[in-house]
DNA sequence: CAATTCGTTCAAAAAAACTTGAACAAATTA
DNA sequence: TAATTTGTTCAAGTTTTTTTGAACGAATTG
């Protein structure tokens, strides 16, 4: 950059400064990611660009969060996996730069997506294995119980695979919910 | 206990040792806690007691899956805080014994109230901290993005806390789902 | 081509989460 | 009352996860 920047006029207008509303919507982001399990910096990075209207590179997250390159690029990444951040590419500005989904139902699409599809998924795997098991080994006792345990957790994860998609569904028809069904 | 039990005839009967299939049960709930973020320990106690059709006691946990006194006894307690298990009083027993709650729609429900719900709690407390901050600080533009942001979050509440009720509806029944919803 | 800018990777450091077991309290039994 | 049994608590130890930053490769610029 060739000069100071002329921006921040009147101590805290835009850009290299966080107010202080944003540093609290980032706080409650770092502990929304906290409780999906995923790490705190992709919450603060996510908080970070809902709040902005503008794009950020990088470079301007790491600054404005105080973390690390590593963190930035690694959160990045999964976020953009998760569909909670897409890259714009700004013309005539070689980085990339980012910004934050926050149609929520894309938000709760993705982390279902790259979440709970692929438990469901193991899930399949690991009732084969445990039918596998119950085949071979077990006294008539534990094998009847092993049979019925299995079935059970077969019904689960049945009603687990039927829920995801009523989640996605309601989520997303923001207002107009559904108010009485049939059966 | 007086003398050698006599359970356990043709060497994996039913008390003190570990079924491979029931090995494969415990470890398949040991990664779902995980994936619900509860430790380790507490997806394999509960495992052990969805094994069983006998309630277990503390001792008999501990030693069936060789963990600590202090594991197996915060993890019954946060276990039947989200209601997973329950103890029952076998007459004529000094110690207390566990057995596992198998109905999904309780599970379901205990791990909302004691995951989900909180966090809702806390979200309207941490949006009314955001409302005040946006109050007093911010330079107009900031200010307006502030509001529009805090709008957005405030819609992503009401919507979360609309489609717990329907979890909780639809995991539950068992098969019959609903097909058609008016509106 | 050399120098610079970006972004990724990964081993090591730091932080967070989980487990352990000894000390303790309560309840029971001798 | 002393000895036992049962379960809880919590500081310290262990394991796992997350963060850091230096090294690297690719792309761009001088």
């Amino acid at each position: 950059m060739t000069a100071f920047s002329v921006a921040n006029i009147s101590s805290s207008n835009q850009q290299d400064v966080l107010d202080e509303w944003e540093i609290a919507v980032i706080d409650l982001f770092l502990n929304a990611a906290n409780s999906f399990g995923l790490p705190k910096s992709y919450g603060q990075i996510y908080g970070l660009l809902f709040c902005r209207d503008q794009s950020l590179s990088m470079d301007e997250i790491m600054k404005l969060l105080e973390i690390s390159k590593g963190s930035a690029s690694q959160g990045l990444r999964s976020l953009r996996r998760l569909g909670a951040v897409s890259s714009v590419f700004e013309p005539g500005d070689r980085k990339e730069r980012y910004v934050a989904e926050i149609r929520l139902r894309k938000l709760v699409g993705g982390f279902l997506r790259e979440q709970a599809d692929p438990h469901l998924e193991k899930g399949v795997a690991r009732l084969l294995q445990i039918e596998s098991l119950l085949r071979k080994a077990g006294g008539q006792d534990s094998h009847n119980r092993g049979i019925r345990r299995h079935e059970i957790l077969s019904g689960w994860h049945r009603q687990m695979s039927r829920l995801l998609p009523w989640v996605k569904m309601i989520v997303g028809k923001s207002d107009r919910l559904p108010k009485k069904c049939s059966e």
